[in-house]
RNA sequence: GGUUCCGUAGCUCAGUUGGAUAGAGCAACUGCCUUCUAAGCAGUAGGUCUUUGGUUCGAAUCCAAACGGAAUCACCA
């Protein structure tokens, strides 16, 4: 039973037969804390056509659901607001029904297919905390859409070649001394990254260099030696030759490796890689495709441009006069190359929101060139993470890096997990298996709580918390509920046939209530691509559960049909938790 | 300068398509462990929703302007 449909339905009657209004979309809205219901039905819409009281109004309207709805026990009326009261048999038969469902939190299936690439980092460097909201927020997505009914590819779109990656190549054949991650016990892609830094500290010796000789900034930081010989190494490296791609190849696979090392402790995953290094040269066609459709015009130097004026926008190159790509000819090419691959209705683009111009562009080309996918691409733009300092750097050192971060907070869980002393009879693999699900459950929460589309602050020096709003206490609600059910288990209870009842506690009543809007809130967060608003919801069940846990004792109780229902009821709230915060990629432990 | 986004408690954030006395957490203060895990629960205090106009029964929400902040406006990715 939809107790929404029942009552929209019920409302609808009531303003027809009682005003002859009829109203095609009736909008309920959950009632306030402060007043006593469920639902509220606003009737300041209909006084002034009606000229009636709202008081007036709310109590007809009130009294006819009271009477034909079935599912009415009381309601009340203040000012022009109808809050109404369901019955707890209503309640208890919803209750019923999420129990027999074994697929509850599943949508039906869609028969579509949607891609979410998310993570593309680049090859130079090892990954930050702006990286790990990207991975988070990707793999979550990917998992509500599942949930929605999707069939969901992951895909991950590497930057693995370019002038950078030729930066930190450079660096290390100078500098590098033959070092290797084995030579000196550094992750791949963190000693790759020192040479990026490398090489950006002697660029920047070389450029005052030559301001000191009397060049402008920015003839300097063309002219740098070293920045000529970056650009003549990417030339080696797109002729082939040998010994660059040699280098090339080795300090890739030290990245990989690194990589492939924190995806695992990130908990993420793939299912398919393109690397830039296969799809760079693809959209050469498309430029020519996009000349003959007059989407696209060429300039007397040879270079290819889009003129997006009428749209709001600029003029934009696609093609180099000397013929080759830039970043967005490659874009066209691989939208192509993944529509391709998996012919998905929908292409999400996990992509920070410094890029807005660019997917902007992308789109509308894909769009002028009439791809049939062009209405299905989505660029979800998620806001920079913040220190108080300010921005994150990688060339001058100060970034959050995510190794580091995972590794702090899996020290902060077991120091917090040691001074409550309740876990002392775990071996040592249980306990450090528990440290990290609740560090990543900790850190994974405070980055997915909050809405992508807003940058956040991330201040270093505060430990992320374990209390309040957090995965932790998401997470020990869980803990407490199959600590419940372990006991039960030991008394012997059976839970396989619900008990009848005839009255349910308020606390009840209230996680029933959330327990129901599960699907709906899955269907919202996949809509708006927000995994925040799963956050918030397991934090709401979570804390519902919990008032219940302390107004409520089941096995203090007498009556077995209630311990009975108690129990019951405690298992599809934890299973519940579980499903909502996997959907955030984090996972439950049976005790902390 | 053009375009786009943002401005809510001391701090970090919620606030559905306009609805009631603007909500959580942290920090501060009060209670609650002889009872299923106190990483919890209940409560107190904390607000000119940046400002000024407008739209209407009603605005944190929509419109306009101002102020403050961010991103972007590359033949980088």
């Amino acid at each position: 039973m939809n107790i929404e449909k029942v009552l929209q339905d019920s409302i609808k009657a009531a303003l027809l037969q009682k005003f002859e209004v009829s109203e095609n979309e009736i909008i309920l809205q959950p009632t306030k804390k402060d007043f006593e219901g469920t639902y509220t039905f606003v009737v300041f819409p209909y006084v002034k056509t009606l000229r009636k009281s709202p008081v007036e109004l709310g109590n007809t309207i009130g009294e006819f659901l009271k009477e034909n709805s079935g599912i009415v026990s009381t309601y009340n009326v203040v000012q022009g607001f109808l809050n109404i009261s369901v019955s707890d048999s209503t309640w208890l038969s919803i209750f019923k029904e999420i129990s027999a469902d074994k697929n509850f939190g599943q949508l039906p299936d869609k028969n579509e297919t949607v891609m979410v690439e998310y993570s593309s980092p680049n090859t130079n460097k090892p990954l930050h905390l702006g990286h790990l909201r990207n991975n988070f927020l990707g793999f979550s997505v990917a998992q509500i859409l599942a949930a929605n009914g999707y069939k969901v590819v992951k895909a991950n779109l590497v930057n693995d070649r370019g002038i950078h990656i030729c930066k930190s190549m450079l660096a290390y054949q100078k500098f590098g001394k033959g070092e290797t991650p084995e030579s000196t016990g550094m992750k791949g892609d963190h000693l790759v990254g020192k040479y990026y830094v490398e090489f950006d500290k002697h660029y920047k010796t070389e450029i005052e260099a030559l301001k000191a000789q009397g060049l402008s900034e920015d003839e300097a930081k063309k002219q740098a030696p070293l920045l000529i010989e970056a650009q003549e190494m990417l030339l080696k490296w797109e002729n082939g030759e040998t010994e660059t791609v040699a280098l090339w190849e080795k300090m890739n696979e030290w990245v990989f490796a690194g990589f492939n090392e924190t995806y695992k402790k990130m908990g993420v995953s793939f299912d398919k890689m393109y690397r830039e290094s296969n799809t760079y040269l693809l959209g050469k066609e498309t430029v020519e495709e996009g000349l003959t459709k007059g989407v696209f015009f060429k300039k007397e130097d040879g270079s290819v441009w889009i003129d997006l004026t009428d749209e709001g926008l600029d003029q934009k190159l696609v093609l180099r006069k000397d013929g080759t790509s830039v970043y967005i000819t490659q874009d066209m090419g691989t939208a192509d190359l993944k529509f391709k691959d998996f012919n998905m209705s929908k292409s999400i683009y996990v992509v920070g929101n410094e890029q807005d111009y660019h997917f902007d562009v992308l789109f509308k080309i894909i769009k002028k060139l009439g791809r049939s996918y062009a209405d299905g691409c989505f660029h979800l733009s998620y806001g920079m993470v913040d220190l108080p300092t300010g921005k994150m750097k990688s060339r001058e050192g100060t970034v959050v890096d995510a190794d580091d971060l995972m590794s702090e907070m899996v020290e902060t869980a077991r120091e917090r997990t040691n001074e409550l002393g309740k876990i002392e009879d775990f071996t040592s693999e249980e306990a450090e298996e528990l440290y990290r699900t609740l560090a990543m459950g900790a850190l994974k929460y405070f980055l997915l709580k909050v809405d992508p589309k807003k940058r956040m602050l991330f201040n270093p020096q505060e430990s992320i918390d374990f209390q309040g709003n957090t995965g932790p206490f998401i997470q020990y609600t869980f803990a407490r509920i199959s600590s419940i059910l372990r006991k039960a288990e030991q008394l012997g209870i059976s839970l396989e046939t619900l008990p009848e009842l005839n009255g349910l506690h308020e606390s009840e009543q209230e996680v029933i209530y959330l327990l129901s809007q599960f699907p709906n809130r899955i269907a919202d967060a996949g809509r708006e691509y927000a995994p925040s608003l799963i956050a918030q919801y397991a934090y709401d069940l979570a804390k519902a559960y919990n008032r219940f846990y302390n107004e409520v004792s089941i096995f203090n109780e007498t009556e077995e049909d209630l311990v009975r229902f108690r129990l019951a009821f405690s298992k599809i709230t934890g299973e519940t938790i579980q499903k909502a915060i996997a959907l955030l990629g984090v996972g439950v432990p049976s005790r902390m």
